[in-house]
RNA sequence: GCCUCUGUAGCUCAGUCGGUAGAGCAGGGGACUGAAAAUCCCCGUGUCGUUGGUUCGAUUCCGACCGGAGGCA
């Protein structure tokens, strides 16, 4: 059996210094970028989505950014599908990928080898579904989860309306139930050699502290007329239309809020989501921290990179 | 100077017809399998402005004082 590919995955907070990282491990390690990333997929949403720069972009190439219009659909399955492929590309050339990102569930995801099985078009179900719970109230959603799926229903809350409509809606769609898909989808051996790297503060609030400063960065370099331009898309531009930076502002384009008060907003979205993101890295395994406040962590980092690697 | 309102959790405010108090937000912790930057769960003791008085008992009633807002001069 061939050795698996080696990758290295950058994880943490927003604001936490990983497209920095990504960059000098990829110019030391002759490595490439992969973003694990939900937004930065998208064309245009370059500032609220804190994208490497172009310049920056140009220090190593990237994958899986700027690859999609904001009117185009994205999921976890893309995401494994796509950054597979990149890794394959990139080791194929003999160069190793670096994954660097923020969502949670698609590094773990890509790492646990999960298997996204092919779904048929699941508008019409999940449209009824809305239209039941909007008649009959998440209790009674709840209830139906419960009798086609009892093992996933315990694990669930009742008021996740999210979780509980997926699980019936899979359900409806493949005629397998939540927790079957569950122990389907994940192979028995992970497909990776990983590295993993962690970054975060020792100090929560020297976090909070730049993500205010990005913040106010962001709306100096025009955030603005990207949030307007996702706001006169709402419609259409239906997964980014939930992205921290744009939303946040459409009280203030429909003259419910000041623009200080949206800009407060966003900060505390910020905050509220780092909060979150350090909750599911710190729950992953063998993640190697290390603290930008305290640590030499570049050269901490390039370090087990190259052990990793065997250089 | 006088009058009225007001001072309760980090913030905005409820409340106690007298038996020492609770929401939202913030903050902390957690979950997470197809829109995840989403969605959801758990965690509330604080000199109830200070100080006297009435009372078995005051954050609650009364007085004074100190902040804050407004009104009349």
């Amino acid at each position: 059996m061939a050795d698996k590919n080696k990758i290295i995955v950058i994880c943490g907070p927003t604001a936490s210094g990983k497209t920095g990282l990504s960059l000098l491990l990829a110019q030391q390690l002759n490595g490439e970028v992969i973003s694990a990333d939900s937004m930065q997929i998208y064309r245009n949403l370059d500032i609220g989505t804190a994208k490497a720069t172009k310049e920056e972009q140009s220090i190593a190439p990237h994958h899986l950014v700027d690859i999609l219009d904001p009117d185009e659909p994205y999921n976890v399955q893309q995401f494994v599908e796509m950054a597979g492929q990149a890794i394959e590309d990139i080791c194929s050339r003999g160069k190793t990928p670096i994954i660097a990102g923020g969502t949670g569930l698609y590094i773990e995801s890509l790492l646990n080898g999960i298997k996204f099985s092919d779904q048929p078009d699941n508008s019409r179900i999940k449209a009824n579904l809305q239209q039941e719970l909007t008649e009959n109230g998440i209790e009674y959603m709840y209830n139906i989860l419960k009798e086609i799926d009892p093992e996933y229903a315990a694990t669930v809350h009742p008021n996740n309306t999210v979780r509980v409509l997926r699980a019936i809606e899979i359900y409806r769609l493949t005629g397998n139930t939540m927790s079957r898909q569950l122990a389907n989808s994940k192979p028995s051996e992970k497909p990776y050699d990983y590295l993993i790297i962690g970054l975060n503060y020792t100090d929560r609030q020297k976090l909070y502290d730049n993500i205010n400063k990005r913040v106010d960065i962001m709306v100096d370099d025009g955030v603005l007329s990207e949030a307007e331009y996702v706001y006169k898309n709402k419609e259409t531009f239906k997964t980014c239309v939930s992205a921290i930076g744009y939303k946040e502002f459409f009280p203030y384009f429909e003259g419910d809020s000041s623009l200080s008060e949206c800009i407060d907003k966003l900060k505390q979205a910020s905050r509220n989501y780092a909060k979150r993101q350090l909750t599911w890295f710190k729950r992953m395994k063998d993640v190697n921290w290390l603290y930008i406040d305290k640590d030499d962590y570049k050269d901490m980092a390039l370090c087990s990179a190259k052990e990793f690697l065997g250089k």
